[in-house]
DNA sequence: TAAGTGATATATCAAATTGATATATCACTT
DNA sequence: AAGTGATATATCAATTTGATATATCACTTA
């Protein structure tokens, strides 16, 4: 699935900017299971644009920066529903953490729990996010895919507050003192 | 984190070819939590070795095709772990399958039936593989990477299976006469 | 024994994507 | 009046993906 598809999504829920799309899929609580940067999503849409599958109005109010509005056309939901026809590739997981932790034994324990502590904060943030937008939104399918991210994210941290407690007993709530945003 | 550190990091365990680490890092049980491509991997031997990180002996034996083979250098130990003493990005994790889930309400029940039952079947795929590998490993670093992964797609697939069960009572057990490979 | 399949192995390349940066306005605080 | 941070569009080098080309070897099958 690329970018193009991701936005053509994104926009059969709702019109928006490009900026929108952008938040949505790479701090919102869509990027928790997929991704997309202004290089690719402003590119998107212009191919989108070219395809007639968006079109856009330009919002110009004086006082205020000109934007681009983009909304989905019929043809753009169907080339949508027609893509989620097809089979989805799998999950893609990367942990540049993981990677890490197979050379705990070149590290210093000191600093391979240092790793622990702010991997465990990390996850108790994610966590705590999804938490908090399964509660607040009310869009059915979104249930499930926060659902989702929230037991995933809490079998993670119950394994790494285990292996941190058998790393090192004493420290276990350390991690309770340390936000993500350090 | 790039290819060039992955191929280092991999290579920091044992000498091999390009093929052996595309192998890893895209098939076997390092793809769990790294992935990298020919496309990817080539390139960076080649600058590794311009970089003095690596080496290669050209393997000719008659009769056989030619090998590449590569090993570190303590120069690029060195800056493999010097990299090591930086801060880890954060785990990525994109799901189509999640993605697809957005759209629910858009599909049959019985196209989104088929869709659980399949990510069913791929999650006990996985998770199997990985236990398997966790049995045989004795690289102990390497037992928590793959316990993680193990913690995780079994959190998963417990959630999966008690959607699919709510969605549809009769059908729990379907998956189990599916696998990955179809 | 000839043909075919699948694994091993290196390599390249167009297309897609990342990650960073440039530019500019607005809202807000100091 | 200056500074900070959010909003907003846009571009680009570097990296990565995904596909493909080429070739050999091991194995099975006809």
């Amino acid at each position: 699935m690329n970018v193009r598809t991701l936005c053509l999504g994104i926009l059969s829920f709702r019109q928006m900017t490009g900026y929108d799309i952008r938040k949505l899929a790479a701090e919102g609580n869509f990027s928790h299971f997929c991704e997309a940067n202004y290089g690719s999503i402003y590119p998107a849409l212009s191919q989108l644009t070219k395809d007639g599958f968006v079109v856009f109005t330009d919002e110009v109010i004086d006082g205020k920066p000109p934007r681009k509005i983009y909304s989905i056309t019929d043809e753009g939901r169907s080339y949508l529903f027609n893509t989620l026809n097809k089979q989805p590739g799998p999950d893609r997981f990367k942990s540049e953490f993981l990677f890490y932790s197979l050379f705990q034994d070149k590290m210093s324990p000191e600093d391979f729990r240092k790793l622990l502590v702010r991997k465990i904060a990390e996850t108790r943030d994610t966590l705590e996010s999804l938490e908090k937008a399964n509660d607040c939104c009310d869009h059915k399918p979104s249930h499930f895919a926060l659902g989702y991210g929230v037991a995933m994210n809490k079998a993670v941290l119950d394994y790494l507050k285990n292996y941190l407690a058998s790393f090192d007993p004493t420290q276990v709530n350390e991690a309770d003192n340390l936000s993500n945003e350090d």
